[in-house]
RNA sequence: GGCGGCGUAGCCAAGUGGUAAGGCAGAGGACUGCAAAUCCUUUAUCGACGGUUCGAUUCCGUCCGCCGCCUCCA
């Protein structure tokens, strides 16, 4: 079986396959930066990730870009003279990649500013003018959205229906359009506003209009036409509609993009989070109450194309869930770590870490996730592991399949399991796909290939001196406990976890870990 | 006014024309000096009413409730 997506364009899932069996070309609608990335965005650019992360798990190589609308009223709104609306950009774009990172968000290949590619969009418009899909008036250009045939055929709307109900703000703008939903490709600038030279004696000055960037942005990055783009669900309409409009007529082709997926907004109880309502919560702000994979996990545990119940408590009950996998991990880590060179235990016969057809993987690494005495366990796993993200990104039941894999190798006693390279097996195989999740794991234990790609967690400093010292004063405690003295083992385990250090006894002796 | 979505156990959440994954919480049990961790057992007729069908939670219709979009928005 293979990827199969929801493509908005025919409201039906699709069998994904890009231009290139290799490569998939992927361009996605990023912030516009006259404020900070929040909880809404990290799941878009989350989803986002897991997708590309999936589409990496099955051998592609994955081109992405992302935007940054850095021209836009409401960034120079909030200008002033001693900050700037490309000052204010600059912050925001900062604080936005320093916020995926913290969400282990990977690099995308190109980050482009709007304002870098306005020539392109001159151009653009110049060429929309002259093939009679764009008129100006009084310095001002419009898109004429009866010029395009096409046009609603992503959001599935005419432009008949939207008229009878668009009371909001046909105001002052209608006039000069020739169709309500016209929309502005360029306008003219005033006073102290941002403005470029066109060359053009009609409409000799200016900035953009919102939906003319990102079309010059995706096809000078990826190609006149490219396999998938993405945003989130509100940039159906209008902006992904009028990309279209704009780019399938100059593209010289009958489709500009192949795919569209819209992944669903988050649900804050009825209340929608905007500035106005003071709801709006940062991702530093989050991540200081739930780690960054926990709400990773969360995220997973939910399909994008529903929206998204958030709260606090939904991130804690299901990271009560997750924590059962972790805790697998620690173990299985605490034990693989007293081993030397088990890999060498593992049969060389490793695939590519893709999942390409098998003529195309290339052997070269110790990728053997159904080694062993779970093996069987493994093979099930990512059958319905791959099943379910094949089936349009279902990582709902992605998350199941680990649920049930974790679950039977408790129950086949991986914990105290004395085949090494078995467990070294199983524990890639968790770790591999929590990966894709994009929940990273940096360690050496992990084959080299990916161990190099989890993201650099920087700033951990070197903990042994101080795990030597835990170490002692829970062997105080093993101590009493071998003497039976059972109050004062007992008042040292309250005492450890009102420091925060949790004491497990278990057949091999204690562990112990801090809670975080 | 138009377009679209949702309603599955106390909570979150997949899914299917043949009587419903997974997680949290709860209950009972095993293990443990006691815990913790883990394991075992256990909890739903899928909003309401009709229709199609041998059979619907899954298809169709009506209704009730919730929500989004049509205007900048991830």
């Amino acid at each position: 079986m293979a990827l199969r997506v929801f493509n908005t364009l025919s409201r039906k899932k699709e069998d994904f396959v890009p231009a290139s069996p290799e490569v998939v070309r992927i361009y996605t609608c990023g912030l516009t930066v006259y404020s900070r990335m929040h909880i809404g965005h990290a799941r878009t650019y989350c989803f986002w990730d897991m997708f590309r992360r999936y589409l990496e798990y099955n051998g592609y190589h994955v081109m992405s870009v992302i935007n940054y609308t850095d021209i836009d009223d409401r960034l120079m709104e909030r200008a002033t003279d001693s900050v700037g609306s490309i000052d204010i950009a600059e912050r925001v774009i900062a604080s936005f990649r320093n916020d995926c990172r913290m969400l282990r968000i990977k690099d995308y290949a190109v980050y482009t500013r709007a304002t870098d590619f306005i020539r392109g969009q001159i151009e653009m418009v110049a060429q929309l003018i002259g093939k009679g899909h764009a008129y100006v008036v009084n310095g001002e250009v419009f898109y004429d959205v009866a010029s395009f045939p096409g046009y609603g055929k992503l959001s599935g709307r005419t432009v008949e229906e939207q008229q009878v109900g668009a009371s909001g703000r046909i105001g002052e703008d209608v006039s000069r359009k020739r169709n309500p939903a016209d929309f502005t490709l360029w306008k003219p600038s005033e006073g102290g506003q941002p403005s470029w030279q066109t060359g053009h004696p009609d409409w000799p000055q200016g900035r953009p209009g919102w939906h003319i960037e990102c079309s010059v942005m995706s096809s000078e990055t990826l190609g006149a036409t490219f396999d998938l783009h993405g945003g989130a669900v509100d940039n159906m309409f209008p902006h992904h509609e009028n990309e279209i409009a704009q780019s399938e007529p100059l593209c010289g082709c009958s489709t500009w993009v192949k795919y569209w997926m819209h992944p669903e907004h988050l649900d804050l109880r009825g209340e929608k989070m905007s500035k106005s309502l003071g709801n709006v919560v940062g991702v530093p702000d989050l991540l200081e109450r739930h780690s960054y994979d926990k709400l990773r996990w969360f995220y997973a545990m939910n399909h994008y194309r529903t929206k998204l119940a958030f709260s606090g408590e939904l991130i804690d009950s299901a990271a009560e869930g997750y924590r059962k996998i972790t805790n697998l991990l620690d173990i299985l880590e605490g034990r693989l770590s007293k081993w030397e060179d088990v890999a060498e235990g593992v049969p060389a016969r490793g695939d590519y870490a893709s999942l390409r057809e098998p003529e195309m993987r290339v052997p070269r690494l110790r990728h053997y996730y159904e080694y062993g005495q779970y093996g069987e366990l493994a093979t099930k796993f990512i059958a319905k592991f791959r099943e379910a993200m094949d089936d349009d990104v279902n990582s709902p039941q992605a998350t199941a399949a680990m649920f049930e894999y974790v679950n039977e190798l408790y129950r086949g006693g991986i914990e105290s399991a004395d085949d090494m390279p078995s467990v070294l097996a199983a524990y890639r195989c968790l770790t591999r796909h929590l990966y894709v999740l994009g929940i990273e794991r940096p360690n050496e234990l992990l084959y080299p290939q990916l161990a190099t790609d989890c993201f650099p967690v920087g700033g951990e400093s070197d903990t042994a001196a101080q795990d030597a010292f835990i170490d002692r004063l829970v062997e105080a405690r093993g101590q009493a406990r071998a003497d039976k003295d059972w109050a004062k083992a007992d008042m040292l385990r309250d005492l450890f976890a009102q420091c925060g250090l949790e004491v497990e006894d278990t057949a091999e002796g204690a562990r112990w870990k801090l809670k975080g």
